[in-house]
DNA sequence: CTTAGGG
DNA sequence: CCCTAAG
């Protein structure tokens, strides 16, 4: 295997060029790169990135948790020099030493701007002792080690206007989440099990999932309680093609009402961001303004014919085999061959060419109808059983929790509609989910958004979270992007004046 | 080839 | 997800 995976472990330091902010409570980001032929970085794809999470993963389960993750002050991003290529096995998610390859081309400035140690920057304003009143005075005692991946600064707006909604609930509480939660938010987020039990760890990882993957944009999120905020200056720290500058901060992952569990030290802070994503908000309509892709005026819908052929195939299908459900299951012997994935995983998490392989199964099904009756004796697993005991297909993959994100951001980028351009930019590094998913995806999305409305919270009360449970927030605002405005809050949208 | 809808 | 009809 010639491809070299490595962690570039960087606290995102003040970029000068990116934020002013002085604070020292910049969110750790993590971006999983590979050396391509050329030696350079390359961002990794999704399922390298799952490829060597399962690594770590394995790794972990090996390891103590106490090894892992030292919060140990002396962790300046240095260039590995003459070491040079660093090796899979060098991967320790634990010691979480930053490397980086001697790239000229990556020698970014934010990388080795300033780094600060990794000492969590529990506390942003040192001068108060308040933070963190959150009842768990445990999180507060014990911050070693504890990823606060709260990012509060950056706005420049500093008026205290007051936000809608309480912000009191909106931090992301990773810390005070138990285990179970937490691998709750890693199957969320990465759309997959784990059995790490290590809090840490666990944190680290979420975070990463929604921060890394592979986003060029430097637009970033944050989740205020309610809302999805996009922040940060398009156009910043764009010198560089290969920048990962992904400062995503997600301030709300789960909301923790009836007990709001906050910083109030954060509380200005939070007050500034939200100024200034009211501001983001409008410039941002402005800016779309001008796009008639989102102007009031809806297209009308396209009719179509009923399609004929697919009915007729699939009425036949129905004679044939009387709905039985047929999975084929013949161990294709090319499918290796097939697929050259850089990285040859176990597990069957990574249909790199789902497109080709189903076609080939199409044709295996179609040349020999009866033998294709056969039980599912794949590794490949026809079938995987969830928490629930529910069975899932073969190929599905639940979307994560920022693959959602990337969506939603994309639809606010390019529009709606704008499939294929979402596809190419917001997921580069997804060689599935075609924009036709995309498509989908958003419109699910939206059915999701909806239904969440009309009862308030009447969803809320299905306790079973079956598929990744699209947090409040990012529903909120896909009901933005998608021009659907609940009318109680009777925000003078601007409604245009012909 | 891409998007919109229906199944 | 899959499939097709419209552009």
């Amino acid at each position: 295997m010639d491809t070299v995976v490595d962690f570039v472990g960087s606290e995102k330091a003040n970029a000068e060029d990116c934020t002013t902010s002085n604070m020292s409570a910049d969110p750790i980001v993590y971006q999983l790169v590979r050396v391509d032929g050329n030696g350079r970085l390359v961002p990794a794809t999704e399922d390298e990135v799952m490829a060597v999470e399962d690594l770590l993963e394995i790794d972990k389960s090996n390891d103590t948790p106490d090894t892992l993750f030292e919060p140990c002050g002396s962790n300046k991003v240095q260039f590995e020099g003459s070491e040079g290529q660093p090796k899979l096995e060098d991967l320790e998610i634990g010691a979480e030493k930053p490397s980086m390859l001697p790239d000229p081309e990556m020698d970014c400035g934010e990388i080795d701007a300033q780094h600060e140690d990794r000492t969590p920057s529990l506390v942003p304003n040192a001068s108060d002792s308040s933070v963190c009143q959150s009842g768990s005075a445990e999180g507060c005692s014990k911050l070693s080690g504890g990823l606060y991946e709260n990012k509060t600064s950056k706005s420049a707006i500093g008026t205290g206007l007051n936000p809608d909604f309480s912000l009191l609930n909106g931090e992301v509480h990773l810390d005070s989440l138990g285990v179970k939660e937490l691998q709750d938010t890693f199957k969320a987020t990465f759309g997959r099990e784990t059995s790490v039990k290590d809090k840490q760890w666990l944190k680290r990882r979420i975070i990463m999932g929604l921060t890394n993957s592979c986003d060029f944009s430097t637009t970033s999120f944050v989740i205020i309680d309610n809302r999805v905020v996009k922040k940060g200056k398009e156009e910043a720290c764009k010198s560089m093609d290969s920048s990962v500058l992904v400062d995503c901060v997600v301030t709300s992952l789960r909301e923790s009402h009836g007990s709001p569990p906050t910083c109030h030290d954060n509380q200005n802070e939070n007050h500034s961001i939200v100024d200034g994503m009211k501001a983001q908000s409008s410039t941002f309509q402005d800016n779309y303004e001008s796009e008639d892709a989102n102007t009031n005026q809806r297209p009308t819908k396209r009719v179509r014919k009923p399609t004929k052929r697919y009915i007729e195939e699939l009425s036949e299908g129905e004679s044939q085999d009387s709905g039985a459900k047929v999975v084929s299951s013949v161990k294709h012997p090319s499918y290796d061959q097939l697929s050259g994935e850089p990285i040859t995983s176990s597990e069957g998490c990574k249909p790199y060419t789902e497109k080709k392989r189903i076609q080939l199964e199409k044709e295996v099904k179609s040349k020999n109808m009866e033998s294709s009756y056969k039980t599912s004796s794949d590794d490949d697993v026809a079938t995987i059983t969830t928490a629930n005991g529910g069975i899932r297909r073969k190929h599905h993959r639940p979307w994560t929790l920022s693959e959602v994100v990337k969506l939603v951001e994309g639809v606010a980028k390019y529009g709606a509609g704008r499939w294929s351009e979402i596809k190419r930019l917001a997921f580069a590094s997804y060689s599935y989910r075609t924009s036709v998913d995309l498509k989908d995806k958003w419109r699910n999305l939206l059915r999701a958004s909806l239904a969440e409305l009309p009862t308030g919270n009447g969803m809320q009360n299905s306790r079973k979270q079956v598929s990744v449970p699209i947090p409040a927030p990012i529903l909120s605002r896909v009901r933005e992007l998608a021009d659907i405005h609940s009318h109680n809050d009777s925000h003078n949208r601007s409604v245009h004046v012909t």
